[in-house]
DNA sequence: CCCTGATTCGC
DNA sequence: GCGAATCAGG
């Protein structure tokens, strides 16, 4: 594959909204997402963010290939603001959730069976209990806990393939539509 | 362990 | 210019 214009076009927007390059490798096809940084930094967008210029001494001297001349570049000024009476806003770029799936939504325990619901339980037990930023495309995304205390966590157990559940939440998640349908009144 | 971007350097 | 390998960090 080449980086042809329509594919760089897609790599500057996607980057642009702040997809990660893996994301973005995935999307373009045939390309790794090292391809893709790589290409980001000859393109020169390698910043997303615009005006952190850090003056950062060169660290120097690893073992193994310091054959660099170390160029301090052209470190663009930057103005110290003047006025400060507040704090800024710090209105952060959007930030996209790298994991693909949406959070899932709150089991509603009503039609799933028993041995479902036992086995859950017995999972979160034991589940890995992650973090948000933990999160990846094979952890299971399970929410456990009430997000607005601090006991809340994610499920984090390896997840079923293709989905975004491990095994006990995928079954409570996605209920066969057999098991819920001719329920009659 | 999984991921992220950054950097180097042979091609 | 390209991108795998590697580095550094979460």
């Amino acid at each position: 594959m080449s980086w042809t214009d329509e594919r760089v076009e897609t790599l500057k927007r996607m980057w642009g909204e702040g997809q990660s390059a893996s994301t973005i490798a995935k999307e373009l096809g045939g390309v790794t997402r090292n391809a893709v940084i790589g290409k980001v930094h000859r393109l020169g967008l390698s910043n997303r963010n615009q005006g952190a210029a850090v003056p950062e001494a060169a660290p120097a001297a690893k073992a193994g290939a310091p054959s660099r001349p170390s160029v301090p570049a052209t470190v663009p000024e930057f103005e110290e603001p003047a006025t400060r009476s507040a704090e800024p806003p710090r209105t952060a770029l959007k930030k996209i959730i790298p994991a693909g799936q949406p959070l899932p939504p709150q089991p509603s325990a009503n039609e799933i069976s028993e041995e479902a619901l036992e086995k859950v339980r017995a999972v979160e037990k034991g589940a890995a209990r992650l973090d948000l930023m933990e999160l990846t495309e094979r952890t299971c995304k399970w929410p456990i806990g009430d997000p607005a205390t601090p006991a809340f966590w994610f499920c984090g157990l390896p997840v079923q393939q293709g989905k975004p559940y491990c095994e006990a939440h995928v079954s409570v998640a996605f209920q066969p539509a057999n098991s819920r349908r001719d329920r009659r009144r």
